[in-house]
Parts: C-alpha cells; sequence; structure tokens
DNA sequence: TGTACATCAGTGAACGCGCGTTCACTGATGTAC
DNA sequence: TGTACATCAGTGAACGCGCGTTCACTGATGTAC
C-alpha cells in the first residue's frame, strides 16, 4: 500500500456508496472505512467531499465523453450530408455508454445511476462543475437532435427531450432495483444493455409522435377526452 | 394562534421546504423557523421527522386517490365492457391530477415535486408507507394499462411502464427549474397543465411503439445502427 | 358558583451523536552538496 | 559515499457544528363534585 493506490481505493469506494445512497447520505467515514483508508485522506489527496464527488464524476466521464465525441464523428461520417436519423442518434449515445469499459462488472449500472442522481439530488456544485466540464458533447447531441427532428416546434422539442432525459435517467438510476423486481413477479433475468435497447425504441417513439396539443380542463373543469 | 393550526403551520413548511430541497437535506430547525413555531413542536405533534413526512404525503395523496378512483369509475362506466383505451387512461390520471384543490398557486408543482423525490431519494421509509396505504388506486392504474396495451409482451410493458415513471417523475420534479430555463431561453412561459398536456402524447406514442428489439453490440463490438 | 384536578398544546434548554474539516505529527523517499 | 534537508503520503486525535430527540416545565381550558 506503499505508493498512492489510496486515491484510487478512496474513488472507489466512493463510487459504489453515491450510487448506492446518494451523496448526502454517504459519510466520508463510510467511504474511508469501506476504502480501508484514513478518515484524514480524503481531505489530504481531494480537498473536500465535494471535490471528491466531483472527482468520481470526472474519471467516467472524461473517457465517456471522448468516446462519445468518436461515435458521433463517425456518425457525421456515415450519414455525410444529409442528418443523422433519430434513432441513429440516440443509438450512438447508447452505444457509447454501454461499451464503455467498465473497471468491475457492476460498472454500467453504477456508471448510469450516478448519471441519474447528477439530475435528481439537487446538488447545486455538481450540475455546475458538469456543466462547465462537458458541455461540449451535451451540445452535440442536443444539436444532432435538432438535426433529426426537424419538425418539431422548439418548445415541444424542449420539453420532449426533458421527457426522454427522465425516462433515461429514472430507470437507469433505479436500474438495479427494477431488474430484481422483474425477476420476482416474471421470473425473467435482463441486463442493463438489454433495458437501453428496449428504451431506444420508446423515446424515438415518443419524440417523433404527432404534435396534438391536447387541452387541460381549467380547475373546475369539463370533460374529459 | 390558540388551537392547534400548528399542525397545519408545520405541514405548509416541511411540504414546501421538502419540495424544495428534498428530505435530509431539510431540517427540523428549518422547517419550525419557517412555521414560525416551536423546534418541539414537530415531535410533539408527529413523533418524528419520518412520521411528519409521512404526514406530509398522507395530506396531498389521500384526497388525491380519492379523486383519481372517481375518474376510474367514470372512466370505466363511459368505457362499457370494452377497456379504456392508453389515452383515455392517461388523460384521467394527468387531469385527477391537475384538478385537485390547491391550498396555493404552487400548489401543483409542489405535489408533483414531491411525488418525484417520494420515487428519486431512497427513502426506503416512505416507499413502505406509500406501498402500504395506497396500493389500491395504483393497482387500479396498472390494471387499466394492461387493457388498454394487450398487444405489449409483460416484460416490454413493465419496462416502458418505468420508462412513463421516469419521464414524468423527473420532468414535474423538476418543473419549475425547466420553465424558467425555457422562458430565459425561447420566451416562453409555460404552465404546469401545459407540460401535463405535453408529456401525455409523448408517453401514449412511446408505450405503443412497435416491439422492435434492437441487439446491441456486446464489449467489444462491431457495427452501429 | 367555587374549588380541585386532569388534560392538552406548547416551550426552552439541553442531550448525545455523527458530521466534514483541521492540525500537529510521523516516517519513507528524493535531492543537493 | 555520507550527511542535511525537503518533499510527500499518510495518520490519530481533536475541533466546532448542526442534527433529531428528550425532558421537565408552563399555562390555558375542560371536567367533576
Amino acid at each position: 500500500m506503499a505508493q498512492s493506490d489510496t486515491v484510487d481505493r478512496i474513488l472507489d469506494a466512493a463510487e459504489e456508496l453515491f450510487a448506492e445512497r446518494g451523496f448526502s447520505e454517504t459519510s466520508l467515514r463510510m467511504i474511508t472505512s469501506k476504502a480501508k483508508v484514513n478518515l484524514a485522506a480524503v481531505n489530504y489527496h481531494f480537498g473536500s467531499k465535494n471535490s471528491l464527488i466531483h472527482a468520481v464524476f470526472a474519471r467516467f466521464l472524461t473517457p465517456f465523453s471522448a468516446t462519445l465525441e468518436l461515435a458521433f464523428d463517425e456518425l457525421d461520417e456515415r450519414t455525410g450530408k444529409q442528418p443523422a436519423t433519430l434513432e441513429q442518434t440516440l443509438w450512438a449515445l447508447t452505444v457509447s455508454a454501454v461499451r464503455m469499459p467498465q473497471r468491475t462488472e457492476k460498472g454500467i449500472s453504477i456508471f448510469m445511476r450516478l448519471l441519474g442522481l447528477a439530475y435528481t439530488q439537487s446538488q447545486g456544485h455538481l450540475r455546475k462543475f458538469l456543466e462547465q466540464e462537458y458541455s461540449q458533447p451535451f451540445g452535440r447531441f442536443m444539436n444532432l437532435l435538432k438535426e433529426a427532428t426537424p419538425e418539431l416546434s422548439s418548445v415541444d422539442r424542449y420539453w420532449r427531450i426533458q421527457f426522454m432525459l427522465g425516462a433515461t435517467a429514472f430507470t437507469m438510476s433505479s436500474s438495479d432495483a427494477l431488474i430484481d423486481i422483474l425477476e420476482n413477479k416474471l421470473g425473467v433475468e435482463t441486463t442493463v444493455q438489454e433495458i437501453a435497447a428496449r428504451l431506444v425504441p420508446f423515446l424515438a417513439a415518443g419524440m417523433e409522435a404527432p404534435e396534438k396539443m391536447l387541452t387541460l380542463p381549467s380547475v373546475s373543469g369539463a370533460s374529459v377526452a
């Protein structure tokens, strides 16, 4: 344990515990005791708990965003001048996520769960950090989506992108629990890859639904359609 | 302040703060100082912080589940023997949620955000409480969904329901922030009702998408799309 | 009507606890001369 | 090659703080006789 595998041990333990319990419900003492490392080592190496959270995200997001840029490059090349379709775009993202080299077998679901938590737990510092560091691939993805859905008004596109993010973040962040429930109820085993493969057609269909706006009854309202 | 409007003041303050910040990030001291009430009053009236969380949910979920049962009754009556369609089912749920009598103007978005948090923050006690208290309308909704999508395999239906829940919980729980962003970016004002009206067609289309299962490349995989 | 007692809503102050962070220190390794 | 010093990873113990909860108490209102 001479040289600094301490840093990696802390990151491994933190990643797993954050994914399991969320950020504020995970204490540094839990992390350091799981990592078999001195409590003060976290602040020595990372400076603060918040910086540790950032480091956990950077460790998997930096390679991921590089992979993603490559996938988008490849997609651009393949489609040439005409824009990529919606399914192609979503698929490129999905494949990049699933293909990421994983440290452990639980790698993908931890990765997904952390992404879900990032959206879901209201950690202002984390949102700011992610926006700063990874705005480029995110913006490129948004552009591809825009080109793939020229028939949508920008307002509708905006909301439908939020719906997609929500479906993805939520499902992936609870994927372990949902997989367990499914196995108990129907006796079916599932992988994260399979969930992703089911998610893409769902999202694409929702995104491409006709733009009929229904009107809701106001507070003391009339009939139901 | 003689008799117990204290209880309501605590519930009001807790509801708003929980919706804003989540459960574990909201302390009893924040709640009691917002409610202008003595710190010990929470434990006097509710017994513990967890019971207070349950009481906050019960206060809006109990009338909501009653409204929902009525809406489902009405739907059953209207459709007679043939099952309700997917859009009708989703619409009945949406209208019930939106029509709920609101204590304040922010009522609906607080309500939605709390529901989102309930799914999202891993509070075991809360999940257990909600399952115990509100399993009936939930089960009925699931049944309607099943009847409305007889063409889906039960595995696909299971996952697509999760995708719907995710899109809804996530969007609604961040609705305030998302509405603000949209106003800044495109100068468009939006209400929660309008989001709901956009969400229903998205969900229905995703739910009814053809069941094509795509296969993902394995770890060192081949081509895309 | 008057007195004694019980009930109840609410209070002020303290409890012990776990938290993130800090600090003085150690001991191994590298560098300069 | 030998000595002095600097750097660095890591440590043990304590810091102050905010947390949920508890407890002895108050004062108003209701009830019994």
